[in-house]
Formats: C-alpha cells, structure tokens, sequence
DNA sequence: GAGTGGTCTAGACCACAGA
DNA sequence: CTGTGGTCTAGACCACTCG
C-alpha cells in the first residue's frame, strides 16, 4: 500500500529502513532480520512486496538471503571496487584525442597471435594521444581484427571509447572487457610524445574485450604518465539505487 | 509454471533465451524487447514473472527498462570494470603476510589531519610486508582512528584484509572504499624491503575507506614490485548469476 | 485516448533447513 | 514435523509516453 503523502514505494521505503539499521550499527554483521512474514507484518504490506525490499538490499550487498534460513546481515562488499572508465576520463578533466595513426597490417601472423587473433593475420592498429587542456596525458594504442564491409569512420576513431569502437567494428558482439594495470616505464619515443623524460616510470592499462565465445575482439593499451593521471574505483557506484 | 523436466525458474529461462538473443546479434543495441504482456503470453507465464527475468537482465545491464516505452536493449556496461581485492591476491598467489611494526602515534594532528582524521590526533600505523612463495611482493602501510577499547589483535593484523580491519577496530560501520591508483618510483629505504632496485617503477594502492557520514575511518597505502604483482579488473564478474 | 511499465495484493505450492 | 525463503498466479490500480 502505497501512502499518499511520501511518493516513494514501500518496499524502497522498507529497504532504506533496514539499511539505516545498518549503517548505524543497530544491525550488526551476522544478524538475522525478521522472518518476510513478520516484515510483511509491519509493514501492512504483502509478502511480495518485502521481497521486492530485500531484493534491493541483497543487490546493494547489505544483507545475504538464505533459502530456509533467512536473511543475514553481511558487511558491504568493500573489497569490490568498480573502475568507471568514463567516469574517469572526467574526474581528469575531459581528455580530447588526437589521431596519430591508423594502420591496417597484413600478414602477421605472429603479431595477430600475440594479441590472441587466432584465424586472423590481419590487424587494424590505432594510435592516440590524449590531451587535457595543455599536455599530454597518454598514449593509446588499440589492436582490432580486420572485419571487411566495417570501415572505420573518422568520427569513430577519435571520440569513441574502447568498447563502443569494437562494438562498431566487430561482428560478433562484445561481452567482457579484461583490464590488467601495470607499471612500465617510459622508452625514448614515448617521453617524447608524452613531453616527459625517458625512463619516467607510467601507469600500463592494458584491456582485451572479448565476444561470448571468449575470443579476443580488440586489445588496448594506455600508458598513462603518472602526474597527469590518475585511475579511481570505489565500491559504491550504486548512486541512486537506495 | 515451472516445467518438470528442468529445474530451472521460468523466468531465468526467459533472461536467458535474451540474452542469447542479445549475444548473437538477434537483438542489436537500441531494439524494443515485447511488452511484458507479450512476453508472459509467450512464455505462458504471468506477468510478474516476466517482471523477474527482466530485472535479471537489467541488472546485468543488458536491458534498460522505460516507464511507458518498454525494455531497451543496451550494450553490457564494457565500462564499468571490476577489481575484486580478495581474488586479486589469489591470482597472484597466495601472499604471505610479515607484520614489520605497529605503532601508536600520538599527538600529530598533522598527520591525522592529513589522512582526513578529523577530531583526531592519535592515529595507529600498520606496516607490513607481503610475500609470494619466494619474494615480496609489496608494502603494505595502513592507518586507523585510534579507537579506545578496541584493541587490535594479533590475527587480524596479520590475515584480515584491510575493509574487515577497520571493521573490527573502528566503532563507526564502514560502508564505502575509494581507491586511486597511481606510479611511483621506490625509495632507497622501500627498495630495500622489497629486494629490488632503488628508483624502479612501483604501483601504488591507495584506498579510504569511509563511515556513513562520509568520514574516513583508515587509509591504506600498498606499494607493488612492478614485476611481481597485477591489479585485475574485469567487466563481467556476475559469474553464475545469468 | 490507448499502451506501456511500476507497484501491490492475497493467495498458492514448492524446496530446503533444522529440531 | 514446522518454519523459512523461492517461485508463480491472476488479477488490480497507478504514472508515464505518445499520438
């Protein structure tokens, strides 16, 4: 039953309620809450109507679910950090590209294996360099299988992220994108793009999406110089959900 | 109706056969999914059923559901990456834990004003050292609110991880972990713990982890050997959920 | 206005946990 | 066995979108 003067649903309603218990401690890791019943009760509300609550809960990492147990308290899933890759672009200042080049390398059997391209001997390569107001702040490389009758356009290639930019140029359709971050530093040419020193040591951040088969679809590299960039994550990406 | 040859749920049949649909190119970014009705009607199943696979599918972003419109179908979130702390370790080995001090610093209100510990002067500092089978991999130095009567046991030093730490000690609920990730060069001092060379490359780990009122409980700050230690994120971390 | 998803009900039967 | 959550129904009314 919805009440009229508050527009918010019920079960958020319920679902704020039990988190506040939460976050203040009136609720401590390992607790049981009240049966979906006896919430049902309380709330004057049905017992489809707690679930739906719950759900949110459960989502939101708050409270564990157990088929002919219960609903257990469970401490935030802190160690589980989300990386907002356009996000953060714009915590560092909107980053606007410039196209260094683009190739399409025939017949290398060898550089299309080391990037996982199997049955495909021809790469497209594409090389950026990311600007924020004044310098310089990465480079970008990214590796594509060759797909005939799918140009790339222009317009693609300077402002489209990674996964839109596969998503464009790939048949098959792309469900996972790995990330693996490193440290590397830079060679002669890279400082120089970068306008930095040689050696200076940059962030690597290295992505494969793959298609639902787990083959690789396209490889990217981003090295980062280290004062002009920072990567951010946090464990609470969930804004307005509850 | 649950048929009796699967065990499955109807309504994860139906999140499932999108899905596919989705994942073939059947269903391209942008299309109208049937209106629930059609889709109950199909499946022969009633509406709120349909309602809980499609909040299955929106929940791994593969859908997004309009009020009035319909369900749309979206790219998966390729952007949103996920670094799991706990996993991470393990793909990196196990690593072992060497507590190299723990100290009580009182009466600095520079240093807790630094970390964000307001009202605050007495903060505890954990260095440790960790180790993979035969080297170590990284510096782990953490900071917390002194908190009276909340003594900091041995075990937990040593093998709890850090969200679970400041669980332990700190009366306020932590509900929020922000990391940066950046580069730093070692020192002379860092170099030597971790057996490498003056002035490499190190990845630096920095997380805040934060009570409900925004207030920073602790901070921890990893430095990672270059070589030996890599931060994993990836886009689909749903595992059985879909 | 007609059509859509959002909320909610008051039941039902099932599978699982635990005494 | 009782109590729990998991699934599912066949309705209902509402708020929103669009022609």
């Amino acid at each position: 039953m919805r009440s009229r003067e508050n527009l918010i649903p019920v079960y958020y309603r319920l679902a704020e309620d039990v988190k506040k218990q939460i976050e203040s401690g009136e609720l401590k890791d390992g607790d049981l809450l009240p049966t979906e019943a006896q919430l049902g009760e309380k709330y004057a509300i049905s017992r489809m109507t707690v679930r739906q609550g719950l759900a949110l809960l459960a989502e939101a990492g708050l409270i564990d679910t157990v088929k002919g147990k219960g609903s257990f308290v469970t401490r935030p899933r802190l160690n589980q950090l989300v990386i907002d890759l356009k996000h953060s672009a714009a915590n560092n200042g909107q980053l606007r590209p410039k196209l260094l080049a683009v190739n399409l390398i025939r017949n290398n059997p060898e550089l299309a294996n080391d990037l996982g391209f199997t049955g495909e001997s021809n790469v497209i390569t594409v090389k950026q360099l990311l600007f924020n107001e004044s310098m310089p702040v990465a480079i970008e490389e990214k590796f594509l299988r060759y797909q005939k009758g799918k140009p790339l356009l222009e317009t693609q290639l300077e402002y489209a992220d990674f996964p839109e930019l596969i998503a464009k140029h790939q048949e098959s359709v792309p469900v996972r994108n790995d990330m693996v971050i490193s440290v590397a530093a830079l060679s002669a040419e890279q400082a120089k793009l970068l306008e930095a020193d040689e050696a200076l040591p940059a962030l690597v951040i290295k992505q494969v999406i793959y298609s639902k088969d787990d083959i690789p679809l396209g490889v990217s590299v981003t090295l980062c110089h280290k004062d002009r960039f920072e990567l951010k994550a946090t464990s609470y990406p969930l804004s307005g959900r509850l």
